[in-house]
DNA sequence: ACTTGACACGAAACTGGTTTCGTAATATAA
DNA sequence: TTATATTACGAAACCAGTTTCGTGTCAAGT
């Protein structure tokens, strides 16, 4: 458990401690000789620097921290957080994940703490009702914070997202294009920003491809299974003539597959389904996880190493059309 | 950008920043007046104490390391994680996460940079070969450790996983229950020591039913989509009397999903599915991720608190049937 | 009145590094 | 031969805390 440290090669080598750091620095005022003892006896003993006394001297922890609104749970947000920490290893920072689970006042605490902790950044998927003012404080403090997924406005910091109304449009014009009519939204939550954007695009797709648009195929609905099953349930009811529905998350249509196999439907057959993000057999709008995480970490870095950064990166996703989706006949 | 730290306390109390850390840590050999000033300056300045000069002193950093063998995008993971995460965040552990990208080579690497870290604890999900006397040397220098999901013989740590045995067992029992005869297996890789306790639970589903047990049902595959799709395919075509299958894993759903709809067929009605894991329609064996987040948390902190605690916890799945499954006729 | 003890506080050392500055030894220039 | 520059190293201060130990003050005991 005893950690050799610096004092140690030091004594051994019958040098001064300041010697040995310049040394391992590789400071021009230390002989050539003299290094190499300093290097080879580190590489016998197995020496490494203490992080923390490093930490205390520099005030930079090379850590950055991951403060996210929900519960990892996401297949996509698990895949952003996953490259976003291989991105930073390569560049030797190590990342703290925390969750704010949808509270305001948990990420506020969880921001002070990492504060405290000296992280050298932050990159932090707002929850709902985030506290602008504090988190911009923060910033104007000096600490360097990166947004991603969640559009705040009035966070001075870089945002990462996606182009959700592109990526619903897209999903939206290649329904009715394949000649749906009724294609139903199962929208997320009202308080989610991405929400209105989704909407956006699948209404200019209605319109652009000039077909009637119904308001009574849309229903809002939370990230989550049973809610979504629910509001699929309630939508079929109301409008039996549905062929086709663009679900705003992966868990909506888990609950809308349930939903499907409980009417004794058949998928793609009876309904056709575009959703965000799956990497099943349904058709969906590919949110691009990894060219999220990278832009994230890249932005990130490149706050803390003191170069310019745009404000927005705006993400263009893909549709991916799998087995999910089908053709009809024309009425 | 710049913390007040425990010196700017003492100075504007006229005090010695000793009387300041010794009242904030409440010693005895503090008056209650000066505490009670004391207290009232670090509300008023919103003072923290850095945790890196306290790592330092106490050699503890009040960091747990998370190395994990795979890339968090299985939800199962994603899931552990963020229990071990919350669970340890409300006993004052932040988490560092890491993957080892399933080299043994970079699973030593992360872990000698947790130990210079002073990471308090890890919590490994072992790869496929891990160096276990390199893990054991960690482990008796007083490194505190919990090994998570992937059992690897051999390593002097607790051990925190699912019973996949009986898991599959309940699988195929389900299966032949339900009048189902041809029963695919498709099985994870051959280097995870899940895979064998897969086919025992399978097998002996067979022979406690009595139904006559075929070898050609079962075939290996990697956690990988395509390669699942792939080995479905291969499956089906050597066994076209298959009438359901127990998939090892989600992404192995995943393809099999996608080898099903290109065969025009659909689930239940022609083939009937359970998996490891799954939240979607699908029926599968639930590995129960919140329970092994927390046992592994509670065992971890078990282990750096210094009490005792067992070698091995295995949790028992359990079987969640949805709609990817229906009862035939006995022939 | 003197001793003893409790109490409250501060100076200094310590955790493991980095950095500044001073200086001795050697090399080069005048 | 003396003045100056260069090189190589060490002592000490510093980062922000904790802990040990010493000391002064006051009250109680004899």
């Amino acid at each position: 458990m005893k950690e050799i440290n610096i004092n140690d090669i030091a004594r051994k080598l019958g040098i001064a401690k300041s010697t040995v750091s310049k040394a391992l620095n590789n400071r021009s005022d230390v002989g050539e000789k003299t290094k190499a003892s300093v290097r080879q006896l580190v590489e016998e003993l197995n020496y490494a620097p203490n992080h923390f006394a490093q930490a205390l001297n520099f005030r930079k922890s090379k850590l950055v921290g991951i403060i996210m609104h929900d519960e990892l749970r996401d297949e996509f947000f698990a895949q952003v957080v996953w490259v976003i920490t291989v991105e930073l290893q390569q560049h030797g920072y190590a990342t703290i994940f925390a969750s704010s689970q949808k509270s305001a006042i948990q990420e506020k605490t969880i921001i002070r703490d990492h504060v405290n902790r000296f992280m050298d950044g932050f990159i932090l998927v707002p929850c709902a009702e985030t506290d602008v003012q504090f988190v911009n404080d923060i910033i104007s403090q000096g600490y360097k914070l990166v947004t991603v997924d969640n559009y705040v406005k009035g966070i001075n910091a870089p945002f990462i997202g996606t182009d959700f109304a592109t990526g619903s449009y897209l999903a939206t014009k290649y329904l009715l294009d394949a000649g749906h009519r009724q294609i139903g939204h199962l929208a997320g939550p009202e308080w989610a920003a991405s929400t209105k954007e989704h909407a956006k695009g699948y209404r200019k797709a209605y319109l652009d491809a000039g077909v009637e648009f119904s308001k009574a195929l849309t229903i809002n609905c939370e990230y989550d299974e049973a809610d979504a099953k629910n509001k699929f349930m309630k939508l079929w009811e109301q409008n039996p003539e549905m062929t086709a529905i663009h679900c705003a998350g992966l868990a909506m249509t888990n609950g809308v597959l349930s939903g499907i196999a409980e009417l004794g439907l058949s998928v793609p057959n009876d309904i056709s389904i575009i959703d965000y993000g799956s990497t099943s057999f349904i058709s969906s709008i590919n949110q691009k996880a990894a060219e999220i995480g990278q832009a994230a970490s890249q932005a990130l870095l490149d706050l803390i190493e003191g170069r310019e950064v745009p404000c927005k990166f705006i993400i263009a996703p893909e549709l991916v059309i799998r087995n999910s989706t089908r053709h009809i006949n024309q009425p």
